[in-house]
DNA sequence: TTTAGCACTCTAACGACGAGAGTGCTAAAA
DNA sequence: TTTTAGCACTCTCGTCGTTAGAGTGCTAAA
């Protein structure tokens, strides 16, 4: 596979560029009209003939223009895609957006989602952030009603777990507090892994405590994290590729199978990597159901706190450097919420 | 209009069922031989034409078979359609799948909208329960991490709001166990619309909490609730009428814009109610994007304690029958569920 | 190396056509 | 009076042939 010329690239990078805008399959005249190219269409065409031989374009049938394939969307993306940072104007927009919420994690999670999936006309999705080695800092039991008590896990990232438990019988605050101190000092600084060390006699409630606490220590290891937050679905139903609605339910399966969601942001060590941020195309590995899709995926947090996925799920063709952009600004906002939260 | 004979009943009932299976216009011959009819189709034709100027049948064009209009779905489920109730081996299925959960009320609401979704094929949707006139039984603040102190609200229904509250300076914990030890006293058996009565002299970390608390009341208030759980989006996408995927962003939009969402999930006092279950024929009321839709929706949970919604939305070629029995049951579920935990 | 020109190919749109499905009507049968 | 057989009529759907137009590939000249 030789090297592309300065031309070719240029070619490309507009063929990939009008495809995106307009579905359609694009012609030589077409390009040399509306970018006011200085050579004949002649010329274009031949230099898109290179480009099919060389497999970065092909046309649907022998008389139509050209359509990139999904070798030339990663050469897009991987050479010729000018890395477009956010107009400064859209960045204050969206910094005031976030700056009227509350301090709610998932408050924001649901806003970033849905921002993301407005501006990239795609589907968004963010996973919750997980929290990194978690140890613990404090346990507190408290009455709530009858024979429910909530039981509140402190971990020293700041987050927290929490469960209501089904006592034997109605147990007293003055007691849950007795009990609350007294695992907090045997636990505090461990982490849910050293539980299983602590035994000896129990009463049935501390018992249920201990049966929680490790529950959620199970829950937190298998799991590689928990809610995951999405928006846009409906975005993906409104591009042509999609309109026979087949394809698009392959690719929609897969967003409501959370194993197979899953799987997929976590995804890591991709080859086009672009400043943290990942693209996948065409559903390269494994991902047969996203033959016709892209994903952009970042993390997002703080690698000593907490960590999350976002990405945003689209058609092949897809605006990728807007969409890149807005995954990258968005990881940011989130990291440094993280940051400054925890 | 008139009262139908039991023939007419018989036949329009023949003619749902017919469509609702194979999702074609359905022959006046084609009845006769399935169902061994002891009549000729001109027979059949007949009273096809009797019941399409009653408005309950009506042809895609002329020379075509029938098909229900939505008035003729209405009578269906209203007056024609035997109130199947689920299998018992279903039911010990169903059951044997919950109780094999924790006592999570989110893994409860997960799993019954999966098995909904599963069994109608078509989306399902569950609000969380929403608790019933709240009071407040216990405040209690913790310490968590610096500057952070978590504020759990327990109501004495037993259900709880929690809230990491962002301080001025780091405070101890035993001075938040002083102050959560105050307003506990102050507030409790109050509910949140009392809050505002309380005024005088505050501390800012006081202050923080009235905050939240008053926050906290006024989302309870417009809120109808707050999680949405769904599943089974994708079974709409499988169904004939939206194949041409334009009808199907329709009904989709609306899932995900969670504030009609909410709208629909309200609504309330419909015309056809059967033993709690409503039915929504073809989006009637104002629900212009759900021309093609039918919703079953029940109420779940505890008038005392908390009630949540549940429902499907299908196309509205749909398998009412199963569909309501199938809302009906997990809507027990879950109410005992609630009845049990709370 | 580029370009003008042209032949060639393929799609998309259109209309014609026939087969088939299903009805509505009429007149006879029950 | 009700049911049914028979038949003409209507409308859809798939197929075919045709055409217009878009776009290419190639060739030969600039």
């Amino acid at each position: 596979m030789k090297e592309l010329s300065a031309r070719q690239r240029r070619i490309l990078s507009l063929i990939v560029h009008e495809y995106i805008y307009s579905a359609d399959t694009v012609a030589s005249k077409h390009l040399v009209e509306k970018y006011h190219l200085s050579m004949s269409s002649a010329t274009v065409r031949n230099e898109m003939s290179v480009l099919t031989d060389e497999g970065y374009l092909k046309q649907p049938h022998t008389s139509a223009g050209r359509v990139p394939t999904e070798a030339g969307y990663r050469y897009f993306v991987g050479q010729l895609m000018q890395d477009t940072s956010l107009p400064e104007a859209m960045r204050r927009t969206i910094n005031h957006q976030f700056s009227q919420m509350h301090n709610d994690m998932r408050q924001w999670l649901e806003l970033a989602a849905t921002i993301l999936a407005n501006e990239t006309h795609a589907a968004s999705l963010i996973t919750a952030p997980q929290p990194v080695e978690a140890r613990i800092k404090h346990i507190q039991l408290i009455a709530t009603h009858g024979r429910q008590a909530l039981a509140v896990l402190v971990m020293e990232g700041g987050q927290i777990h929490q469960h209501i438990l089904t006592l034997e019988e109605p147990v007293s605050q003055e007691q849950l507090s007795i009990l609350s101190t007294k695992f907090s000092q045997i636990f505090a600084g461990k982490n849910l892994h050293s539980l299983s060390q602590y035994h000896g006699p129990m009463s049935q409630l501390e018992k249920n405590v201990m049966a929680w606490m490790e529950d959620e220590l199970v829950r937190s290891d298998q799991l590689p994290t928990g809610e995951i937050y999405m928006d846009g679905i409906t975005n993906m139903l409104a591009e042509p590729e999609f309109s026979d609605s087949e394809e698009a339910r392959k690719a929609m399966r897969l967003l409501e199978e959370r194993s197979l969601l899953q799987d997929l942001l976590s995804q890591t060590a991709l080859p086009d990597t672009i400043g943290g941020v990942q693209v996948l195309i065409g559903g390269e590995g494994n991902w047969n159901d996203l033959r016709q899709c892209s994903v952009i995926l970042s993390k997002y947090g703080s690698p000593g706190i907490a960590t999350g996925t976002l990405g945003v799920l689209g058609p092949m063709r897809m605006a990728y450097g807007r969409s890149i952009s807005m995954v990258r600004f968005l990881s940011g906002i989130l990291s440094d919420f993280i940051v400054e939260q925890w």
